[in-house]
DNA sequence: AAAGAGATCAACCGCTTGTGT
DNA sequence: CACACAAGCGGTTGATCTCTT
């Protein structure tokens, strides 16, 4: 896989924009759009390589940013999905509207991980750390442990949702081609997505599924498919639940330290306004009672499903009934396989999208 | 007022992924 | 299938700003 050359090109600038470099840049998009990112700069009339353009499109000209303070929603909200997606900035940056990747990296690595970290909250793994726990009643470890299990759980399921709107997606991509063809007749086949072979691993996670991760997560399923409700709603709840439940030392720790710190003295970057509310609503009422909850957090993506669901569901909800039940059958057959079998490694790890990914399978 | 330390953030680097041939 | 290229992504760097002494 060839690198392309980039800046290595003699005679490119590198560095700060200067307004000038930045107006033509505007100029030129907003006159003919980016085009081929390659190509623009002497389209242009920039001295730089198309890859310093597009960052700077993107992370500074583009109209559609907002910039400034992050509100304490937005807060909450990456803090929320970063317990829930680890680092992956561009996939938290769809969920918060004009905010930039770079952006909420940044502000990650420049605050909210320092005031996790100083409320004694390990930023990665989102749970009390483990000389703060040592200290602790043995019930806060068991409810750690308790968190991390259902954690997995969420985490489990996060990346089933992703997998499962791009299905969508597809399923809908070929439906349209399929009447587009003029075949009426061809039946809307929805394969339900199969796990990667050979395992469940995972290039980025490292966190442990355990046996008794998969027998919560089965009886879950089980509960999911057989009390007749929709999938998407049963996951949603289930989703709710266990993220609520994993999020909850962070959410405890971080009212604690809401508490100490209106005591000794206000939040620095936090307004008056927010304040009262952060104050009023706590956090975990925040993300519990319902006003910012996973399901918020997921909307973007659930709602592309929904409402292209919907332009599919009509006429074929039974079909869509019975592809669901093959669908999480195959889900059921998956933890229960791994719950049942003694080989599997304690250790083994838990998947995320890209495992389940239906990309795999078309 | 000056120097040093720490914080911030735009930009770069290098790797991965997607797509066309 | 293999390759090349473009674009995307996340980690890191370094210039600049702000705070502290």
């Amino acid at each position: 896989m060839g690198r392309s050359p980039c800046c290595e090109k003699e005679g490119l600038k590198k560095g700060p924009w200067t307004p000038e470099e930045d107006q033509k840049l505007l100029a030129y998009i907003e006159q003919h759009g980016h085009g081929c990112w390659r190509s623009l700069p002497a389209k242009a009339g920039l001295q730089r390589c198309g890859k310093s353009c597009r960052l700077r499109w993107t992370n500074y000209l583009r109209p559609d940013i907002k910039r400034g303070k992050f509100s304490l929603q937005e807060e909450q909200t990456i803090i929320q999905l970063h317990a829930l997606l680890g680092n992956r900035w561009s996939a938290i940056a769809t969920h918060l509207p004009k905010r930039t990747d770079n952006e909420i990296k940044n502000y990650w690595n420049t605050h909210l991980k320092k005031r996790l970290a100083k409320m004694g909250i390990d930023p990665v793994t989102h749970k009390p750390r483990s000389d703060a726990l040592a200290t602790s009643a043995g019930s806060t470890a068991q409810h750690a442990k308790a968190a991390a299990h259902l954690s997995h759980t969420a985490q489990w399921e996060s990346a089933r949702l992703e997998a499962e709107a791009r299905l969508a997606r597809e399923a809908k991509l070929r439906a349209l081609a399929a009447s587009a063809s003029a075949s009426a007749s061809a039946p809307l086949h929805l394969p339900p997505p199969a796990p990667a072979p050979g395992g469940l691993d995972s290039p980025t996670s490292t966190l442990s599924f355990s046996d008794s991760s998969a027998a919560t997560l089965a009886s879950v399923l089980e509960a999911a498919r057989g009390g007749g409700r929709s999938a998407s709603t049963a996951l949603a709840s289930v989703l709710e639940a266990a993220h609520a439940a994993a999020m909850q030392p962070v959410q405890a720790a971080f009212e604690e330290a809401f508490k100490e710190q209106q005591q000794q003295q206000p939040w620095g970057d936090v307004d008056g306004e927010d304040a009262a509310g952060f104050a009023g609503t706590g956090f975990t009422d925040l993300l519990l009672d319902g006003s910012l909850s996973h399901q918020d957090v997921m909307r973007p993506a659930a709602a592309r499903v929904d409402a292209e669901a919907e332009a599919d569901a009509a006429g074929s909800q039974q079909q869509e009934t019975e592809e669901e039940k093959n669908y999480w059958d195959s889900i059921l057959n998956l933890v229960n396989t791994s719950a049942a079998s003694a080989s599997l490694p304690a250790s083994a790890v838990v998947p995320t999208p890209e495992a389940y990914s239906p990309v795999r399978e078309f």
